[in-house]
DNA sequence: CTTGCTGTCTAAATTGATTTAGGCCAAACC
DNA sequence: GGTTTGGCCTAAATCAATTTAGACAGCAAG
């Protein structure tokens, strides 16, 4: 590997001090009063030897990396790939790079890579986390380190966060279902309840049905285990078939949820919206493009993700990092397509007593 | 923020060297002789300090980040999402990060985001590229700096490579509309020939269909713009449709694209594969979950990440750069479904002279 | 002639770990 | 008694920049 010239080498190869070449490099010569001939000279010589500081030095001297840690379930989802461009989108254009970990929802290695990030001295942190408590985030807080969390957040937590209203997303499938006339419903999740947006988005849809008189019962919570979402769901929903137990409408709390859904109530030779209805939460482009399409809940990934690089950057700014809690929640939009659309003409049928 | 324990605090708290904490701390205690009582009062110390080394300066000093940095097209973009999952999977195992930047298809971009992450000191590169030329990955390999292509590669250029066998892939849609008794055939593909992926697969395509005596006329080889290929795609096949001239089959060049046909045709109201027949190159997920389902070539995208990662701590390893030209080629699959297949009783009909 | 000021520029400390080259002491050997 | 050897440990250089505190020259004013 070629030996890159260093700041050394441009002050010897001009007689003058390292000082000196760095005041110009920063910008700082006109207040030191370097002269501007000098300070031609340094910047010619700098084109000419294609001198590049070196980042690392500098990081070391100001701390400063232009480094920002990306935490995420699995940067492969789709749902995390779009917020993770649109917050890379804005790191670079405020000169920050983007390190991303995928935690696999796994807290351990959360924590681990948290760790891993902070000896590697990232100017700060944006996570969807998969933590049972907000403890860890807590403890940056206290120790003032610039830090959002996104997606998924915590009651008793004083870290900035940006979410989106996962309640009244819920709510809104359960105001579309009903009025659809559906009065049979389901609803399949994974288990990790305590992450708030699951939870948010169960307590929005019972609690909104439960207005109405709707109360879904235990056979119809499809809660399924993280590893193996699928062939729980076509279990469940097989089981519910056979017993003549199918409700008229699931709710699916999130897009791979939905997929599943749709796929194994095909399967089964199940005609939806007909036989039964879908909704999913987290729109994907593609909803519109399977027969029937899916109605879903979109969120704003994009703005998600541009918001939590503003706050980010609001603490990475802040000298004094105390007193920097503020927390965004960004309002969701019900895509309604056919999956969940009966005729008006045609009332729902009532496939159980 | 709080004052991090270093490395000389330990030293001082326990009235020994900084050098004989450093030793111990790199497991190299024994081999320069110092007594098992010292070591174990010095773990005993880091332990109750709490101390973590600042990874900076020990790259400042071993000259190794133990950083990659990883430059695709669009990070959201589910291909390149899903290569990002497997690279960042081993490089995690092997303790590196992945410092992720979207180019957009910007060779300028691109060009600036490599200077950025060398500046960075990334101790490696893994780029699906998008520049005109390899000229800056001949000087990569010029000066032993280790990095890999990925997806795309060119012709003249010595640098490591993991790419899948589009032409190939390619080769085998036309063979399978051949089969079905398609002879009049499209292609979509973007205004970016230049990239060898692109052109490998126009070039599989075609070549195969000239061997059967297909010549694809110039209308049917529907060549769209990076930024509108949506728009593009419905205006050429409606003009298409108006002037009775539909092929009986198309061929998408990539995901994008391919759903962007399947739009575009149901837009049109023709059936699908009953008018004209639909394969794409890249298989996704939820191509089984539309309908028609879609044929596609799928690329085994995680064994790339996998490759490439190793290709890459090759170089990384080893301390005499030259000589590491070794280059990967992957089989591909295709995935037939029901958008290209015709019943074998149901002749594929003919809709132009 | 001294003092003060201005305009230019620099020496040296700093950042936190790693590594080279060697120091010091006690025991053993001739 | 002097030299060697081995065991245990350390001083100081190094990485490449930034920053603090101040040097030095030349000129003007007192």
């Amino acid at each position: 590997m070629i030996k890159k010239t260093s700041l050394a080498d441009i002050a010897a190869s001009l007689g003058v001090s390292k000082t000196l070449v760095s005041l110009v490099l920063n910008d700082k010569a006109d207040r030191y009063g370097i002269s501007r001939e000098t300070q031609t000279r340094v910047r010619e010589r700098i084109a000419e030897l294609n001198y590049r500081p070196d980042a690392l030095a500098r990081v070391f001297r100001t701390g400063k990396t232009l480094n920002i840690g990306l935490l995420v379930p699995d940067i492969s989802n789709v749902f995390c790939a779009a917020m993770a461009r649109s917050i890379e989108k804005k790191a670079w254009e405020h000169a920050y790079s983007l390190v991303i970990c995928s935690t696999q929802d796994n807290p351990d290695r959360e924590n681990k890579q948290i760790r891993n990030l902070l000896d590697k001295r990232v100017d700060g942190l944006i996570i969807s986390s998969s933590q049972q408590n907000p403890g860890v985030f807590n403890a940056l807080s206290e120790e003032g380190f610039p830090h959002v969390l996104i997606d998924r957040t915590y009651k008793d937590m004083r870290s900035p966060s940006v979410s989106t209203d996962n309640f009244w997303g819920a709510s809104m499938v359960a105001g579309h279902f009903l009025e659809q006339g559906f009065r049979h419903m389901a609803m399949v999740f994974v288990a990790a309840e305590h992450l708030s947006a699951i939870n948010d988005r169960i307590m929005g849809f019972t609690s909104a049905l439960s207005a109405a008189g709707v109360e879904i019962p235990s056979r119809w919570k499809i809660r399924v285990p993280l590893n193996d979402a699928a062939g729980t769901i076509e279990a469940q929903l097989n089981g519910l078939k056979q017993a003549g137990n199918m409700p008229e409408a699931i709710f699916a709390l999130n897009h791979r949820l939905t997929s599943d859904c749709l796929l194994s109530l095909r399967k089964l030779n199940l005609d939806i919206p007909g036989e039964v209805a879908l909704a999913g939460f987290d729109d994907m482009p593609w909803f519109a493009l399977t027969r029937p399409s899916v109605t879903a809940v979109r969120q704003p990934l994009e703005t998600i993700g541009e918001q939590a690089f503003n706050l980010l950057k609001r603490q990475m700014n802040q000298t004094d990092r105390k007193g920097m809690e503020a927390s965004v929640h960004l309002p969701v939009e019900l895509i309604i397509r056919e999956s969940s659309v009966i005729r008006a003409s045609q009332p729902a049928k009532q496939h159980l007593p």
